[in-house]
RNA sequence: GUCCCCUUCGUCUAGUGGUCCAGGACCCCGCCCUUUCACGGCGGUAACAGGGGUUCGAACCCCCUAGGGGACGCCA
C-alpha cells in the first residue's frame, strides 16, 4: 500500500492545519497497514509557489512528527512544478491524450468562456461547459493558431445523460451526473498542468494506491476516473475526509478562524497536543480515551472510525488538552527546554532587543514591556480603550478595516503593513497617529509600546489578525448590518501603493 | 440555481436492530480539597433534526421533508 499526501502552499505561505489533518491521516492509514506515507507538493500556479511557502510547509509537518517516506523520483521530489523538465513531462501526457483522440487543443478566451456559463445559467442548468459548446469552426481555429493565440488543451467528457459512479472508501457508491462535469482544462495556457492532470499522472507515477483527500473533492472525482480510464491505468481507492470547520459551520478559513500551524506553534500549543486534538476530529479511539499519541493513534488506526460530519474547531478542547500533556508528559527539565525553545531563546531576545533597549532603565522593565510578544489572547477590556481619540464606532471601524487589509496581505512585513494602515489613514482622513492608537492596544494591549508595525511583523499574520478580531469583539463587535455598511466603505477605499522592491 | 455530501448534548464524539427513558470528553454550574488561583476529586444541566415506513422491537435499515456544508475557475 501507498498512500500520498498532496499539500499546497497557501497565498501567504502559512501552512495550514487542514493539511496537517489530511496529512494525519494519511500517515496513520498507510503506517497502520504498513504502507508507505508519500508527500507531494501540489502548486501549479505560479503565483504563489516560493519555495519558503513550501519549505514552511515541510517544517510545520516535521514539527508535528509526521515524518515521510522517500517516495520514487518522479521528476523532482518535493520542488516545485516550474521546472522545465517537469513541464514538459505533463505537456507530453497531455499530448498523448489530445492524439488519442481524449483531449482536445481550446483556444477559447475568457470573456468568451464567461459568456457561455452565462448563457448556459441563464438556461437553468449547471454551468458545465462540454467539449461541444466550447468548439470554434475549423477556420476560426486555424486563424487564432496562426496569430499565435494562447491555448489549453482540456479533456473530452461525456455530453450524453447518465452517472458516474465513484467508490469512497467510507460513503460506499457516490452517484455523479457526468451533465456536472466541464471539459476539465488539463493543461493551461502558461504550459502548466492543472491539479486534476498532475494529480493523476504523479499518483501513477508514484504507484499511489489510496487517497484520502478532503470531501470537496468528491465532485471531480468523475475526472480523475475517466483520466485513469484515458491513460489506462489503475485507479487509486478513494477516500474523503470531512472538512474542519469555522464555529459558524462554514469550511475552515483564515477569515474566521486562525488558520496557521505557526499560530497554534506561536500561541505555545505543544505539536503533541495540536496533533492529539487533529486525530480527535472526526475519529475516535476504540477505547474512546481522548489523549493519544501519534504512535498509539497509528497502532489504533481504523479508517471506518472516521466519522462523516464536519466537526468544529473548538480552540477550547484544544487548550484543556494541551494543558494535560504540559502536565502528565512533561518533567520540569522538559517543560524548562520547550520553553527556551519556544521564545525564551537568544535569537528570539536578539530581534526583540533593538525595540526594547531604549526604553529601558532597569533590567525590570524588559518583562512588562516585552510581555504581549509572548503572550497568546490578551486581556482587553472596554476600559483599554478609554482616553483615544474618536468615537468608539469609528475606532472599530479602524480595526475592522486594519483586519480586513491584514488578512489579504501577502507578504507581512513592516513595511508592506505600514503601506496598508498609512493609505487606510489617509483615505479616511484620519491622523496616522490617531488611526494607530486602537490598534497598538489590539497588539500591544496599550498604545505605550514600540512600533506597532514592528510588533505585528514578530507576531506574524495570524497572531495580528487574531488579535485585531478580539480587540473588535471586546468592543462589542459588529452588527451584521454596521458589517454590510463598512464592506461598502471598505470596497470604496484605494489600495496602498506599490511597494518599491 | 444545479449536483453531491452530511445530520446524536452548545462543541468533540460512543453507538453498526434489543444490553440506550442514549455513554464519555470539553465548556458551564454546584460541592470537596486548598492561605488565593490553578490542578485534582465528586456531582449536575444538556442531544438521537422532523415526518412516514420496514420490524415483535429502531439512534441504528428504507423513503420524504427540513437544515447545514461542499462543488460548479487557465486555485488547489
Amino acid at each position: 500500500m501507498t498512500v500520498r499526501t498532496r499539500v499546497a502552499p497557501s497565498p501567504t505561505g502559512d501552512p495550514h492545519v487542514g493539511t496537517a489533518y489530511i496529512a494525519l491521516f494519511n500517515y496513520c492509514f498507510a503506517r497502520a497497514h504498513g504502507g508507505q506515507f508519500l508527500l507531494r507538493i501540489e502548486d501549479t500556479d505560479q503565483t504563489r509557489s516560493t519555495a519558503e511557502s513550501e519549505q514552511a510547509i515541510l517544517d510545520s509537518l516535521r514539527w508535528l512528527g509526521l515524518e515521510w517516506d522517500e517516495g520514487p523520483d518522479v521528476g523532482g521530489d518535493h520542488g516545485p512544478y516550474r521546472q522545465s523538465e517537469r513541464m514538459a513531462q505533463y505537456g507530453a501526457y497531455a499530448q498523448q491524450l489530445v492524439e488519442a483522440g481524449k483531449a482536445f487543443v481550446c483556444y477559447r478566451t475568457a470573456d468568451e468562456l464567461n459568456e457561455l456559463r452565462e448563457a448556459r445559467r441563464a438556461a437553468g442548468n449547471s454551468t458545465a461547459l462540454k467539449p461541444s459548446d466550447l468548439q470554434l469552426p475549423e477556420d476560426e481555429v486555424a486563424r487564432r493558431r496562426e496569430a499565435g493565440e494562447p491555448y489549453v488543451i482540456r479533456m473530452i467528457v461525456p455530453e450524453e445523460d447518465g452517472s458516474c459512479v465513484v467508490n469512497d472508501l467510507l460513503r460506499g457508491d457516490i452517484e455523479l451526473d457526468w451533465s456536472m462535469v466541464d471539459a476539465q482544462i488539463l493543461l493551461k495556457s502558461d504550459g502548466m498542468p492543472t491539479y486534476h492532470l498532475a494529480n493523476v499522472v504523479d499518483d501513477h507515477l508514484m504507484g499511489i494506491t489510496h487517497v484520502l483527500r478532503g470531501e470537496e473533492w468528491i465532485n471531480s472525482a468523475p475526472k480523475h476516473k475517466l483520466l485513469y480510464e484515458y491513460f489506462g491505468w489503475d485507479m487509486p481507492v478513494l477516500c474523503h475526509l470531512p472538512l474542519l470547520r469555522n464555529p459558524d459551520k462554514s469550511k475552515l478559513s483564515k477569515r474566521k478562524n486562525p488558520t496557521s500551524i505557526l499560530y497554534y506553534q506561536r500561541m505555545g500549543y505543544l505539536p503533541e497536543a495540536l496533533l492529539n486534538y487533529l486525530g480527535r476530529m472526526g475519529w475516535s479511539m476504540p477505547d474512546e480515551s481522548e489523549k493519544f499519541s501519534l504512535q498509539t493513534m497509528q497502532e489504533n488506526f481504523d479508517i471506518q472510525r472516521v466519522s462523516l460530519g464536519g466537526p468544529i474547531f473548538d480552540v477550547e478542547k484544544l487548550s484543556w488538552l494541551n494543558g494535560l500533556w504540559i502536565r502528565e508528559d512533561l518533567s520540569e527539565e522538559q517543560l524548562a527546554k520547550r520553553l527556551v525553545d519556544w521564545a525564551y531563546n537568544e535569537s528570539n531576545l536578539m530581534k526583540v532587543l533593538p525595540h526594547a533597549q531604549k526604553r529601558l532603565e532597569t533590567l525590570s522593565d524588559f518583562a512588562p514591556l516585552a510581555s504581549f510578544l509572548v503572550s497568546g489572547t490578551l486581556p482587553l477590556t472596554e476600559a483599554s480603550f478609554d482616553g483615544l481619540k474618536g468615537e468608539r464606532d469609528d475606532i472599530v471601524k479602524g480595526l475592522q478595516f486594519a483586519l480586513w487589509r491584514m488578512e489579504s496581505l501577502q507578504a507581512f512585513n513592516r513595511d508592506a503593513i505600514w503601506a496598508e494602515l498609512k493609505s487606510i489613514a489617509d483615505a479616511t482622513g484620519v491622523k496616522v497617529k490617531d488611526f494607530l492608537a486602537p490598534i497598538f492596544v489590539a497588539i500591544a494591549g496599550t498604545s505605550a509600546s514600540f512600533s506597532v508595525v514592528d510588533s505585528m511583523e514578530l507576531l506574524g499574520p495570524d497572531m495580528s489578525r487574531a488579535r485585531l478580531r478580539h480587540a473588535i469583539a471586546v468592543l462589542g463587535g459588529v452588527s451584521k448590518k454596521a458589517l454590510k455598511r463598512l464592506e461598502k466603505e471598505y470596497q470604496q477605499l484605494p489600495a496602498a501603493p506599490e511597494e518599491q522592491s
